[in-house]
DNA sequence: TTTTTCCGATACGATACCGTTGCGTTTCGC
DNA sequence: GCGAAACGCAACGGTATCGTATCGGAAAAA
């Protein structure tokens, strides 16, 4: 993308041929979970270098050493705090959807989330390239993942040929976020006839 | 509640007893829609109240005259700018259903849903009463409809007596949300294939 | 007519934040 | 060790915003 950063020598994969000390790497890592962290309290707007600078124990110049402003910052902390995804593989399309309904909200029902997507809606007029990027870095994996999943699904026989499969990605997290976004928990039973609804009504077996 | 600008004779329902010159009801009014207006399209932490004043062609110690601070200028015009909420009553179920959905994808769809939407989300953590006030004035009385309209398919034997009614609005709503968050379109036929499956997923007739 | 209050304009102090800079110190490659 | 660059600290200019205050003029009640 040629990121200013990235030629100061951020860039991991390449050999550093800068002479004096060296970036501490120890550094990124704690700014950049700082900054998710921020991020998922306050949102990209109240966010503010120097309180990211503050809870990672940072010097501001620091920060501004390694990113040329705020945007960067936070685009390279979504970049490289990416936890892993896990792919549900139960044996049956119903048991994987409904797996992947279970990590959600096990995991995907907090504050992060809820102020992360918040930010992305948000933003979308005035930072259009942050709501981008959390939606490629974020959702786009997510959703890709999901698709797989139900792909396979459907190769099984299991989910008619045509089903529109966005629309039951977007049934499941969608019910599950507009709670999320009301402050309101998603049982286990609840989620479980979530996704019975959506699976049985289109047609899966 | 015991609000500042209450006491300063606002309040609409009781006789302003105050000697001189009254307040301008016309300038509540653009104030109001200016700064509804300025949400739907920058949300709470990017709103100013300059901004607001220029929008409504209007000094920004007018504004100050009414409410004590920002917080209360975007409470009172959430209050003051209810469009009105039309019941569908297509005869069955599953055409009120639809017609709400039909009625969200027209009306609903927009920047100014998104960002307040988006910022109900992100608001929770530091702005909870704004949080609140989006969801009480905004949320709850679409809510109320949509349950309304689903009791009574319910009476009518169109839908299972324990149907949770609450899953399939946020289903319908939730769907289409997610949509809105990245940006996509939601045509037609996906929300009749939307409506229709919740509907028949839930045991509909 | 008198008095009270609104209104627009404008300036103001206070605060917060961005991004930059300088300085003395520390760490690392060479 | 030497030199180069990172680091923490701190100060800075610039900008934006909040909320207050002051002013002359206009409007409307009393």
């Amino acid at each position: 993308m040629g990121l200013g950063y990235q030629a100061s020598g951020l860039d991991d994969s390449m050999s550093d041929e800068r002479r004096g000390r060296p970036l501490d790497a120890q550094r990124n890592k704690v700014i950049h979970s700082s900054t998710l962290s921020l991020m998922g309290e306050y949102g990209y707007d109240a966010l503010s270098v120097e309180r990211v600078a503050k809870l990672a124990g940072v010097s501001k110049a620091t920060i501004y050493r390694r990113y040329p402003n705020k945007m960067e910052l936070v685009l390279a902390s979504l970049d490289h705090n990416l936890y892993g995804l896990p792919m549900p593989d139960s044996g049956t399309g119903l048991g994987d959807l409904m797996q992947m309904a279970h990590m959600i909200r096990t995991y995907g029902l907090n504050n992060e989330t809820r102020c992360m997507f918040g930010t992305m809606m948000t933003a979308r007029v005035r930072h259009p390239e942050l709501a981008k990027a959390v939606h490629e870095r974020i959702v786009v994996p997510r959703r890709q993942r999901a698709r797989s999943v139900l792909e396979r699904a459907v190769k099984r026989g299991e989910l008619p040929a045509e089903t529109p499969l966005e629309l039951v990605m977007d049934m499941v997290f969608g019910a599950m976020l507009v709670r999320l976004a009301r402050g309101e928990a998603v049982s286990e039973s609840l989620a479980e006839h979530l996704v019975k609804t959506v699976w049985f009504g289109m047609g899966g077996r």
